[in-house]
DNA sequence: AAGGTCACTTGCAATATGAAAGTTGAGAGG
DNA sequence: CCTCTCAACTTTCATATTGCAAGTGACCTT
């Protein structure tokens, strides 16, 4: 599941997993509510296919995302957040918080994102995690 | 000072200046007292040093870190947090919180960095920083 | 049957990374 | 003076990753 790792330091190791220059961008996305491959490729950062398409097979790998199908005939899939991922939302939340502070001019943090816990985007959107998610509210 | 952003969003900006496999690394070895190229250069990932130069110099660059002199004759060199990069270090506590749950095998987090706060790590060691910094400890 | 959409996959050029050796400036030892 | 060493890079070159564009196949609509 996992890769091998360049040492035993936690944050290496958690940049073996994502410190890549897509990976965290992708999952921000997933967190932002598009789940699907069209949505997950028309992000503003222009993403090119190939390099999607490996980062949702390597975090689905890692057991950050999972994919499932969402109708047949034909099979189309939606990407969502295990837990494993969904507690990537506090990395990610001060990755934020560090921009808005010394990089002008960024966009501000929605109040789903900013105020967000790692529970509301698991397991599932539906219940208590919709109320929060942009897309379901 | 900046490069090009992919995007305005500040998890993607803040990925364009260290979204990398070794600039948080570097970032953690700062935080972690080593100061000199060669105990940078020590790690136990095993950089290379034209990376290591490579990312100092970008680290450098985007206001993370400084460079100066310790002593003359010869010239010699330590690189320190600005507070830019201070304020890094809640990225690498949930960085390393995520792994510490998340993957096993992990080292566990030193007090210094599971407690610390960015004002520790500046404006320099000497008066409150070194209290908590593992090499004036 | 023809055309379209979706979700990838492939080919290939451009860029980044990695390992190892080389360079520069300065002090130390003989 | 000549070599040796050390710190701090720099260069070289092979390998790996990324980026762009085009292609593929399953299925659906007309």
């Amino acid at each position: 599941m996992y890769p091998q790792f360049r040492s035993p330091c936690p944050v290496a190791s958690a940049l073996d997993l994502v410190g890549d220059k897509w990976s965290l961008v992708v999952l921000r996305t997933i967190f932002a509510g598009r789940h699907r491959y069209n949505e997950l490729a028309g992000v503003a950062e222009k993403i090119s296919t190939n390099i999607l398409a490996d980062r949702l097979a390597r975090l689905e790998g890692y057991g950050l995302i999972t994919k499932r199908a969402y109708q047949h005939n034909p099979e189309r899939f939606e990407y969502h957040l295990t837990q494993r991922g969904a507690d990537f939302l506090p990395v990610l939340q001060q990755l934020a918080i560090w921009a808005r502070e010394h990089i002008p001019d960024r966009w501000s943090l929605p109040g789903w994102f900013a105020e967000g816990t790692a529970r509301q985007f698991y397991p599932e959107p539906g219940s208590e995690g919709a109320a929060l998610n942009p897309r379901a509210g």
